[in-house]
DNA sequence: AAATAAAAAACGGACGTTCATTTTTCTTGA
DNA sequence: TCAAGAAAAATGAACGTCCGTTTTTTATTT
């Protein structure tokens, strides 16, 4: 009979978990000690060993935890786009992208840790056959769009996503994480308006792409 | 009087800081220890500190010697383009990038250490004001064009020429470090193609791009 | 032999992990 | 209702190893 409710050894977890990944994040993954992490989450240095195994097993819980809170982050991103081909809604993922960044840059360098010092093992499949997931989670709205002739010929709609999708986790990891303090010379809001025109540019036929000019910025041309 | 030959001091620094590179790049900064180095440098431990102060001393000394060689050959890959704006050149600059990233993965790992362990202050530099020196770099080449009417209006060229040297940069980043096998589900050379028609018509003028679009490839019209 | 370079040994401390021990928690029997 | 006791959980000292750096010793060169 266990003397703690699972709830209660969950708790533990979360807050041992809460507590390495500050860390963990702080000074990097070899840099923290155990006795830190103790420490921090208030918990005795041997009690860690009756939750986790070693200390490489504290890291691979922690990512698969935050891998699951950002899948779902971008699943409801990606749930809110509702036409994935019109600029609008390139920018508006941009400008979420951005936000995701924003938020959770310290999932971001659990994934540069993980490409140290674990040949980015855990985070692998952030990137695997990305643009076969936008095909499969856009495919019929692409196909509508090339049916109506919104689309330039021989450019595939689902590869512009990925590359849109891409350009706009690049441009923010750069601006938050490398110091890159407004490396394209424009603030962030006029950068995603850049890059979105690039990508609709790149996208559209022209009848559709003079709709797109003449509705959001007349200044284009 | 130097019993060693500064030629020959040169000569020991030069094997440390390969040895020592060798193995933060396989194992991390902190992974790696002092005797590790020594044992691979082939020199005994106390005789590294004849030759740099601390660890920290030598992951620096490796960090801007490896620098000047990558600013040389970023040099070298932009004296080699003549007309900027040309898809051509975008393209070529992508593969050469590309070739940049394959042979010198180590180095961005290094960048990865760094803003893990350093907050990037080594490499910061690498993105900071990148659209002024490109727009220092190609300036009259962009003026030019725009004279010419080569461009899109309303797209200004450098900020277009700093987002496809990110994207291309970006793309063999991931390629090569995080295991995106083929995130765009395409080959090295069909996506340079592809990221470069995707610029291209974000940066050309209508009748610039009918020419590109006859002259390289007849099946995009 | 004097100066320089290299090697070896030693230092104090921190590391991940283990383990004997203590404390807490909940069940049980009266 | 409540002490007894067993099981679970938590503790902190201890272990052996490795760390970055310093100091001492030895070798090499002029």
């Amino acid at each position: 009979m266990p003397k703690l409710s699972r709830a209660a050894k969950n708790l533990r977890r979360t807050t041992i978990e809460d507590a390495a990944r500050d860390l963990f994040i702080k000074q990097g993954f070899h840099a923290t000690s155990m006795r830190d992490i103790a420490k921090t989450a208030e918990v005795s240095l041997g009690n860690l060993y009756n939750y986790y195994a070693t200390k490489d097993a504290i890291f691979e819980s922690i990512i698969n935890n935050y891998q699951q809170q950002i899948d779902e982050k971008l699943r409801v991103i990606f749930s809110q786009i509702d036409e994935p081909l019109e600029p609008e809604s390139l920018r508006q993922m941009g400008e979420m992208v951005g936000n995701l960044v924003d938020q959770h840059s310290d999932f971001w360098l659990l994934m540069y840790i993980d490409v140290l010092e674990f040949q980015n093992r855990h985070f692998r499949k952030m990137f695997d056959g990305l643009t076969d997931r936008f095909q499969r989670m856009f495919g019929d709205k692409f196909e509508q769009a090339k049916t109506r002739g919104d689309l330039r010929t021989g450019v595939d709609p689902a590869t512009v996503f990925t590359a849109a999708y891409m350009q706009f986790f690049n441009y923010f990891l750069v601006e938050k994480l490398f110091g890159g303090n407004r490396h394209l010379n424009l603030s962030d809001d006029q950068a995603l308006n850049f890059l979105t025109k690039i990508f609709a540019y790149g996208l559209l036929s022209e009848t559709k792409l003079a709709d797109y000019k003449k509705s959001v910025n007349k200044a284009i041309v």
